[in-house]
DNA sequence: GTCTATAGTTTGATAGAC
DNA sequence: GTCTATCAAACTATAGAC
């Protein structure tokens, strides 16, 4: 496996090969067949591997007491989790690879870490409406998109994060980000926090 | 070219095949060779294709003078362009085919859709700042790809589009929209704008 | 489990007649 | 410009010996 995402970092996803891939583990290509039924099944494996991370980077996961800090350890998690790895992403999160569908048992996972994010919703806002979890998802998704298509390996997206959650954040009724040092009790206004 | 396109709809852009394009048109394989170099010439082409077609929507667009309003169309123009046409959206913004970078000239229609975009926050912020820009850009193409990958040819995510919008305006410090029927006077608080 | 050998298929591209 | 014939290369996958 670890090969095989290498390969993958280093040729493409789309292209690897088998007996690229073979070579890399000092085997030959038949003998793959050996251990997967088929390439498809290797991409399984892939696929199954990505949204296990995710799951175990979301359960040890700390968030902050505030509201709106927990909503940015979130999106920052996913976001540097997906810009820090081409294939990955492309192979989790986009269709690259044609005739590629991931078995139920690959794709469980995935289904895990969604729900997950509805708890997280459900604790930070209350509620868990899809239609905010389907905005927020978008609206990471999209940086970690744009990033990779116009700034890979950069920043220029990564910097529009924290403002882009705290757009949402504002959307969602959520009280302003308190000044910094303790939080302020919530029935006493903070002195200075007049917008910036 | 219609023919490539109806190709790449049918059968995926990536998996286009000379012989199945030369089929579609009652020609030979070899004979494309007349008209394309090779077939990343094809996909050059498309290329160019597509992004000329976005410059003409965008040139065509009739702006309200309501700044809300006017982000609205803008973006709306976008999301649906884009949402119609599964393999014309993988060539102008993902990188699905491997080694396929499109030429200078291919290129420059989307340069020029980035110029004028610019040149819209102009007109409807008074300033073009390029990170404004590249949030606004991220926000609709995350929905873009949101929509593709969860519910293609759905509505899921397009009905989450002005309210993204409008977070968004928000953000940018625009003010809240008027309500229904002629804009009230700037200096005129609207009766009943309290936020809701 | 691993190998060699190879089947079977598909592909982009070229040669050369017409 | 278009065709037929074909090249050269790549790939996944299988057969069968060890």
């Amino acid at each position: 496996m670890a090969a095989a995402w290498e390969e993958a970092r280093e040729h493409g996803l789309a292209t690897l090969t088998l007996r690229q891939l073979a070579a890399r583990i000092g085997m030959s290509a038949p003998s793959l067949y050996t251990h997967f039924a088929a390439k498809h099944a290797i991409y399984d494996a892939m696929f199954a591997d990505a949204w296990r991370e995710v799951e175990r980077l979301q359960v040890a996961m700390v968030l902050p007491a505030e509201p709106r800090a927990a909503l940015r350890t979130v999106a920052r998690t996913f976001f540097d989790f997906s810009t820090a790895d081409l294939p990955r992403h492309q192979l989790m999160d986009s269709r690259i690879i044609p005739d590629f569908t991931p078995t139920p048992e690959a794709y469980a996972p995935a289904v895990r870490v969604m729900t997950n994010l509805h708890k997280l919703f459900a604790t930070i806002f209350g509620t868990a409406r899809n239609e905010d979890v389907d905005l927020f998802s978008a609206l990471v998704g999209g940086l970690i998109d744009a990033q990779w298509a116009n700034d890979p390996g950069g920043q220029r997206y990564g910097r529009l994060l924290d403002r882009a959650i705290d757009m949402f954040a504002d959307d969602m009724g959520l009280p302003p980000a308190p000044a910094s040092g303790p939080a302020p009790q919530p029935d006493e206004p903070t002195p200075g926090s007049d917008q910036e």
